[in-house]
DNA sequence: GCCCTGTACTATGCAAAACAAAGTACCAAG
DNA sequence: CTTGGTACTTTGTTTTGCATAGTACAGGGC
């Protein structure tokens, strides 16, 4: 992956990674680490200065909550999860998601497909 | 679409419109206002703000070049067309959506599969 | 010729979100 | 007590889509 692309895969991931956290937390919740975790496994490659921010702006806007919970060895963790303004919002992201991935595959040259 | 949903539409669309004029241009030059029908065809709605200056910036990072043509019946058009580097850009854009698709998709609920 | 309308392009500032980097805090082991 | 690992917070930077204002060209009507 050169510079560019790797630049333009960080613009791709604007606007998903809502989609994503809210997609990992329907399975029940998780604490910070869990979820970046859960990312990288799918290849995507998310870091502190990202997620942290990300998981208060959802708090602040009502999509998550938290719970604080002792480690098993280490300091505590804050661990989240959906409120019902937050499932509202997976099913909308959802059809935003699917939408947008069909008009940009409609898109799709006639000789490469 | 809700104004939460259509911002993250506009936060999706980020990194990958470059990808879609690309694919635009592949089939041949086209000046600006074709290019935000295409768009707006598979409705990605795009507006001026966004897709000049974007325009510009590819044409600075030699993405892609243009000519001056005489309009039929009103001011004179930018005719934009692919470098070879745009071609070579645009293979890798291709694959690196494709990955990041997949990336977003590996992550689907199993209760929604 | 002048004015208006429609079309095409340019420039600037704003908003939002991913990222980089620095810092604080907690726990366990030595 | 110190160190290392883990977890979270804060702040500033970068990038790109968008909003807005403006310039320029061509054609038609008066």
């Amino acid at each position: 992956m050169t510079q560019e692309t790797s630049k333009s895969a960080a613009q791709m991931r604007k606007g998903v990674l809502e989609l994503c956290i809210l997609r990992i937390l329907s399975d029940g919740e998780a604490y910070t680490s869990d979820i970046v975790d859960a990312l990288k496994a799918v290849d995507l490659l998310v870091v502190e200065g990202t997620i942290y921010p990300l998981l208060t702006r959802m708090k602040n806007a009502g999509t998550l909550t938290y719970r604080w919970a002792e480690s098993p060895s280490g300091p505590p963790r804050k661990y989240y999860d959906m409120t019902e303004q937050g499932q509202s919002l997976l099913a909308e992201l959802e059809t935003a998601w699917d939408q947008f991935v069909s008009s940009v595959n409609s898109l799709h040259p006639e000789s490469q497909s």
